[in-house]
RNA sequence: GCCCACAUAGCUCAGGGGCAGAGCACUUCCUUGGUAAGGAAGAGGUCCCCGGUUCAAAUCCGGGUGUGGGCUCCA
């Protein structure tokens, strides 16, 4: 007689058999129909297991987080049932919910074709049609081992061999299928729904390592109801036409050719929106205390040598031989430089902290898959900077680069930043006690500073931890873009010393700190998060004046001018066509303002004002409208 | 680097073993029009590159390069 507690507090007996499906029933039809499985005292399980003593329980429907994850993931299965019926001398590896949908990695010798989605899917809707019961056995582990190896699944037989001894071998039967899992699954394959779309296929490493074999994944998105499906479908159109490299093009922004893999050709707008970043950026760290300095892009291969990049960093570096046999490698990296700078000037303590900082052009070679329009390139921009302090000064200077990055991120409109810290990775440089010294004392400037953090084990630079900071954008995307790194080891090697108080010779420690982390980067992000709506003062072009009739003219160049003379980026647009066409072809490429001048305002000297996004115009005097665009612009510095 | 797909006019794309196509953009002309495409005419091509098959290849096959979606890696 098992005495059953319910969220509510309401307490239920039961006949001496009951599970979540009976529960589900006695409270109601909906919640029975809705039902996915059942939380027992805070254990997720089958909705047809039986539960045989008291206990605290939540059903889990559909449309709660858990209940969908659920689905996504009896989704993996009927996929993969799907795909052994289909071609049955495929094996079956492994089949998670991820999120918005899941996948299921196949081991199979021909590849699977966008075309065989169709067919798949097909398949599966058969299976939800069919209603097989989903049927929970637990197994022995040798038994299971050896049923796996009888059918020819290996994978299948590999993974029970990692499964902890102390947990229970399940399997679960439905139809003809049988797949090794931890469940919980549905009572029934007809309670998936049809909320499903298989969405790409793609080559996957078995246990996501490189040196493994290569595994055929397809992966779908599912969810609790058609319309949720339509609406996530409908996002993912509406993310393609933020697409930084449409927008780019559409905006005149820069382009990217055959020839220069993975590098940036800026037009003039594109580079204008480049310097504004600059500009920001030099602005705010000049105010913090940094000095901007420039050097060498290509260095001979000695100085790589002792900082240690040649050794852990080779496979990234392009390098270049010279007619008199030397080698020279272009920098991925501007820190080797820095300290350069700091060894020709600083002796003594009192100078410490030295920050020094550089928009420095570095080049890394990534392997050709990794590339992405502007968000992974070979050739970028960094805002780096490293400041050189003592050991007792880690703490402060790295709590004032948190609260530098955090504003500047404000000042792009980025509220939502997370913090995570990397630890030391297994190729690095430097003893561990080095390293034990460098975590402590970021981890003592997190907690000073009164951040959350998540933890990031191995992550870290070959030279010392770091913080990455990780900002999400308007559409919940996230990126990793700051970082701020503790460096015990390359002013070291590279010889980089200063007098202390006690007159005895010391070696710096050396914060790495970048907050855009590559200007083409971060600049591909803000065009996805706005849209291409850049605000006013990011905008290449802010104003064009656009004439409706050729009369006009005159006074739409006197217009502009003011705007240009006032610091404004402003254009006209005197061609000989209709004011909806113009309106049309500068809305399109994202001008934020627009100032219309027909006959009217020639005679009261005045512009009609549009804003993008707005199908409204306002009427205004030119210093009227000039002032609003000026505060306007102020108000982001 | 690995798996799959794709590469045709400036852009978006159709086509397909036998003369290279559309829309938009561009140029010229007409139009001076009041807020998201006015009209007409014209020009525009190494069908990504290199090989092979064929009487004939942009089309079929092989290799390469680039791009996209993933994997691995990362700013």
């Amino acid at each position: 007689m098992p005495r059953i507690t319910l969220p509510d507090g309401s307490v239920r007996e039961y006949d001496d058999r009951t599970s979540g499906a009976i529960i589900a029933e006695s409270i109601g039809k909906s919640l029975a129909r809705d039902a996915v499985a059942i939380r027992v005292d805070g254990e997720l399980r089958d909705l047809t297991r039986e539960i045989e003593s008291d206990a605290s329980v939540a059903i889990v429907t559909r449309d709660s987080e858990d209940g969908l994850e659920l689905l996504r993931h009896d989704a993996a299965h009927v996929l993969a049932e799907a795909v052994k019926e289909l071609w049955p001398e495929t094996q079956v590896t492994i089949g998670p919910a991820i999120e918005n949908g899941f996948y299921y990695d196949f081991a199979r010798e021909e590849p699977f074709t966008e075309d065989d989605l169709e067919v798949i899917e097909a398949r599966m809707r058969d299976i939800v049609d069919r209603n097989e019961s989903i049927v929970r056995e637990v197994w022995d582990r040798s038994e299971a081992v050896e049923f796996f190896r009888s059918i020819g699944e290996e994978y299948k037989a590999e993974i029970i061999a990692s499964i902890p001894n102390d947990e229970p071998v399940t399997l679960y039967r439905q139809g003809d299928f049988i797949d090794l899992c931890r469940g919980p699954h549905l009572p029934e394959t007809g309670r998936l729904g049809k909320a499903f779309k298989l969405t790409h296929v793609s080559g996957a490493y078995w246990r996501g390592d490189s040196a493994n074999e290569m595994l055929q994944r397809v992966y779908g998105t599912a969810w609790a109801h058609d319309k949720q499906l339509r609406k996530y479908l409908h996002m993912l159109e509406e993310a393609e036409k933020r697409d930084h490299r449409r927008l780019g093009r559409v905006m005149d922004l820069f382009h990217f050719q055959e020839e220069a893999p993975g590098a940036v050709f800026w037009h003039p707008k594109g580079w204008n929106l480049f310097q504004s970043l600059i500009d920001f950026m030099r602005q705010q760290q000049n105010a913090a205390g940094y000095q901007e300095i420039n050097t060498p892009e290509l260095m001979n291969r000695s100085l790589w040598e002792a900082s240690g990049h040649w050794d852990s960093f080779a496979d990234n570096m392009f390098t270049s031989e010279t007619v008199d046999g030397r080698t020279y490698a272009i920098k991925p990296m501007n820190c080797p430089g820095h300290v350069q700078v700091f060894k020709q000037g600083i002796t003594s303590y009192r100078d410490l902290p030295y920050r020094l900082a550089e928009f420095g052009k570095c080049h890394r070679y990534e392997p050709s898959g990794a590339l992405h329009g502007m968000m992974r390139v070979r050739a970028f921009t960094q805002d780096d900077a490293h400041v050189f302090c003592t050991p007792d000064q880690i703490t402060d200077e790295s709590i004032a680069v948190c609260n530098l990055i955090l504003g500047i991120y404000r000042g792009f409109g980025f509220e939502d930043v997370r913090i995570k810290f990397a630890d030391r990775p297994e190729v690095r440089v430097g003893d561990d006690a080095v390293w034990d010294q460098a975590e402590a004392a970021l981890l003592k400037a997190l907690e000073t500073a009164g951040l959350d953090y998540t933890h990031n084990p191995g992550e870290g630079a070959f030279y010392g931890p770091k913080l990455e900071f990780v900002l999400r954008d308007a559409i919940g995307r996230d990126w990793q873009c700051g970082t701020l790194q503790v460096d015990l080891n390359m002013p070291g090697r590279l010889g980089a010393t200063y007098i202390g108080e006690d007159g005895e010779k010391h070696i710096p420690v050396m914060l790495h700190r970048a907050i855009f982390g590559s200007l083409e980067r971060f600049i591909g992000i803000l065009i996805e998060h706005h849209a291409g709506n850049l605000p006013l003062w990011l905008a290449p072009v802010q104003v064009k004046v656009l004439t409706i009739t050729s009369e006009a003219d005159d006074f739409a160049e006197e217009v502009a001018a003011r705007l240009q003379a006032a610091g404004l980026r402003a254009e006209t647009d005197l061609r000989n066509e209709k004011i909806a066409y113009k309106v049309r072809e500068h809305s399109v490429s994202k001008i934020p303002v627009l100032f219309a001048i027909g006959q009217r305002e020639v005679e009261t000297g005045s512009v009609a004002v549009r804003r993008l996004g707005s199908k409204k115009q306002q009427v205004l005097s030119v210093d009227e409208a000039l002032d609003e665009l000026l505060t306007e612009v102020r108000e982001h510095r």
